[in-house]
RNA sequence: GCCCUCGUAGCUCAGCGGAUAGAGCACUGGCCUCCGGCGCCAGUGGUCGCAGGUUCAAUUCCUGCCGGGGGCGCCA
């Protein structure tokens, strides 16, 4: 603004804090620093202000000024194999934002694209029909989705029979052949009801309906093709069929091309991407591709959004944005390997999750009766998990620890279930329902009551700046913060020992911080129990 | 070789153009037995990888270098 005015900062600040009329909001406005406006407002502005806040369902959320359609895809896991870490960050970065982008009043669709297609796909038929149909569905069905996916392998690599079998089972797979499709649906169904069961654990809002795996698209791959030709965009390169999109290099400096149809004849995922943004754009009418997947597909997908805005299907206000993130690594700064060297399977880092918070809660809360414990143990246990994960910066790699995620200090999910868990205590305590203190207008007196009700207030810009970067933490940062604010208040304002108004309105100071952390963690996917 | 990304306190992380760079662990020193917890308060600890540049102002933007991770044509 200084710049603009072509005046010194301080000046300009001298000028506004004299003409501005800020009666009934700022007790007042005094100029800092090299320019800045210090403001300082009113407690009764403030209550007001909280009041409002407290009467609506939004909690003071507002909505997006443009009300759009976004598709979210995310967690992308493979037909006959294990879900592993790789698929932990995805999905509930994927789940969060798409939470997070419901409560602003976007309309949202989830679009969960499985890899259910491809060269794999005849070693896995032909070991299916190894096993036998049964014995098949009986192993995939136990969830040890990994050996059997090894075994397969393992033919494929020994054997040459076998390789020319799965050879000829991917032709004819591709050529349609009913009974190959049949297998082939077999392998796709008793996977969906794997991941649906690890959706389940993991409380995320992926369902059956959200799958739109790979094969999804295969029938509009033609087209893709051809609507490239009539855009002019399509070359032969070394007998495959390309497009060289704008400013792409490879090792030697040359242009690289992004493949559309292989020498083979047969298309690949680059191809299946672009029929996904046609179909994104043109069919459901999206304005917005959010597509949460790791950093190292930056490249491709920036050369996919290259040719499909060259192609035409892509264009304002339509548009890709690459939520992308980083590995998730061990303590020894390695990516998260199990101790034999393998992925971790997801089931069984979640299931620990939940045992170690089964354990904390015994320990802390003895008294609690087994059936709660048991769901409060996977709400901390899970919660925890995405907490850690979400908390941090998407693009960076994050070490992952146990003790400190499931950790009831800092910045973790247990503390903020906690701060959450002991005011619903103070409630029950006073004998007071939660709805009866949303009309008081609280007295904001007390350092800590101002401290907590200008956190309070702040629940709206955290949810958008989240949200206009992509990045949960952001929201995490502020939740932690508000927890951090409650605790402060709670050791400074007896609320059950105040007598009268003061009570009722530290209450409600308790309500409304208790209604933003369920709200907040529901927004990231994470429950809020009413005692832990 | 080229491109992307990260490099902030002993450790794990915030902060992404502005005021003496913040948390949590850990460490030190005081309180406290309190509405649900070994809790509260305070303190020690940083040339924000290095070097330039842009700006009134740079941890934040640009360039180069160093270091970690990743990517670079028929797997997805």
């Amino acid at each position: 603004m200084a710049k603009r005015l072509g005046k010194n900062p301080r000046e300009v600040a001298e000028q506004i804090a004299r003409s501005v009329d800020v009666a009934g909001v700022c007790r007042n406005v005094k100029v800092a620093g090299p320019g800045f406006l210090n403001i300082t407002f009113d407690d009764a502005f403030l209550a007001q202000q909280l009041r409002e806040m407290a009467a609506g369902e939004s909690l003071g959320v507002r909505n997006a000024t443009v009300a759009e359609t976004v598709v979210v895809d995310y967690s992308a896991p493979n037909v006959a194999k294990e879900m592993h870490v790789g698929h932990l960050r995805s999905t509930i970065i994927g789940d969060a934002l798409v939470r997070m982008l419901e409560a602003v009043g976007h309309r949202v669709v989830r679009e969960n694209h499985i890899g259910d297609w491809g060269t794999p796909f005849g070693m896995l038929i032909e070991h299916l029909i190894d096993l036998g149909e049964d014995g098949a569905a009986r192993e995939l069905s136990v969830g040890d989705l990994d050996a059997f996916y090894k075994q397969a392998r393992q033919k494929f690599d020994t054997s040459p029979q076998f390789q020319d079998r799965a050879r000829q089972r991917v032709v004819a797979l591709q050529a349609g052949d009913a009974d190959t499709l049949r297998l082939w649906n077999l392998l796709v169904a008793e996977s969906a009801r794997y991941f649906a069961q690890v959706y389940e654990k993991l409380d995320v809002r992926l369902q059956h309906a959200d799958l739109r795996g790979e094969s999804t698209y295969n029938h509009l791959l033609a087209s893709v093709v051809e609507r490239l030709q009539a855009a002019n965009l399509l070359q032969r390169n070394d007998d495959a069929e390309v497009v060289f999109p704008a400013g792409f290099t490879n090792r030697e400096n040359q242009p690289l091309p992004l493949i559309i149809r292989k020498k083979d004849g047969g298309y690949n995922y680059a191809t299946s991407d672009l029929a996904c943004v046609i179909d994104r754009v043109e069919n459901i009418g999206a304005s917005l591709l959010v597509y949460v997947v790791g950093a190292p597909q930056a490249q491709h997908l920036s050369m996919v959004e290259s040719v499909a805005q060259s192609a035409g299907w892509l264009h304002s206000p339509a548009r890709m944005v690459h939520v992308a993130f980083g590995s998730v690594l061990g303590s020894d700064r390695k990516m998260l390997r199990s101790r034999s060297g393998e992925a971790v399977k997801l089931v069984e880092l979640l299931d620990e999750a939940v045992q170690r918070a089964d354990a904390s809660i015994r320990e802390k809360n003895p008294e609690l009766d087994a059936e709660v414990r048991e769901r409060v143990a996977r709400q901390i246990g899970i919660g925890s998990v995405k907490y850690a994960d979400l908390a941090n910066d998407r693009v960076k790699d994050y070490v992952f620890d146990w003790e400190r995620m499931l950790s009831f200090d800092g910045n973790t999910a247990p503390y903020l279930q906690y701060a959450h868990a002991r005011i619903c205590s103070i409630f029950r305590r006073a004998g007071e329902s939660r709805t009866s203190v949303r009309g008081v207008v609280p007295i904001v007196e007390h350092p800590a009551e101002r401290a907590l009700a200008l956190a309070l207030l702040r629940f709206d810009s955290a949810v958008h700046d989240a949200l206009d970067r992509f990045s949960p933490h952001r929201l995490c940062t502020y939740l932690y913060d508000l927890a951090s604010t409650y605790t402060t208040f709670y050791e400074h304002c007896p609320v059950l020992k105040a007598d009268g108004e003061l009570r009722a309105s530290r209450l409600a100071l308790c309500d409304l911080t208790a209604r933003v952390l369920e709200r907040g963690l529901g927004m990231l996917g994470i429950g809020a129990p009413e005692q832990m």
